[in-house]
DNA sequence: GCCAACGTTGGC
DNA sequence: GCCAACGTTGGC
């Protein structure tokens, strides 16, 4: 099957790359995503094996860190129903679940943050979601774009 | 901290 | 079903 490539938003305020990384097996649930555009590729399109840009947004400078593969395939947000979670939403339950997520493990790190402001003045990736779309917090990366990145955060671009 | 862009809500 | 009001995101 297809690899396929994606961005996932964090703010490292709340949830960074170096947070991912210290979990159990490098692996976390991708949980609190609240809009229906990215719940759709969580609930639908993003599989086991793809793979994923770790995006800081509202850091400074905002920017790709690292890289992470999606481990499990996407099921309903549990801490949708937990009032004790950070976002609850009362619409979502076990039988009638609304909102999705999935794990991902963390698996590179960039030698450096490969930046926003950088993104923008590269041609090659003016196609990109982020740029065009900001606010999607979880989008889809061609897989030339996903390279590039890639190699301008390992030093070789 | 400001505010533009965007998504969602709710009155009609 | 329209659209104004409101809330959120996130760069700057």
């Amino acid at each position: 099957m297809k690899t396929r490539y994606w961005l996932m938003k964090s703010e490292p305020s709340d949830y960074s790359f170096d947070d991912l990384k210290l979990e159990v097996d490098s692996t976390a649930e991708w949980d609190g995503v609240r809009n229906y555009q990215a719940r759709n590729l969580l609930r639908d399109e993003i599989k086991v094996g793809d793979r994923v840009i770790f995006y800081h947004s509202n850091s400074k400078p905002p920017g790709a860190v690292g890289t992470a593969v999606v481990v499990k395939n996407g099921y309903p947000d549990h801490t949708a129903w937990d009032p004790e979670s950070d976002h609850p939403d009362p619409r979502s339950s076990l039988e009638n679940p609304v909102w999705f997520m999935v794990d991902i493990k963390a698996d590179q790190t960039f030698q450096r943050v490969v930046s926003l402001r950088e993104i923008k003045a590269t041609a090659a990736l003016s196609d990109m979601v982020l740029v065009k779309n900001s606010r999607l917090s979880v989008q889809p990366v061609a897989s030339d774009e996903f390279n590039l990145i890639v190699s301008m955060g390992m030093g070789n671009g």
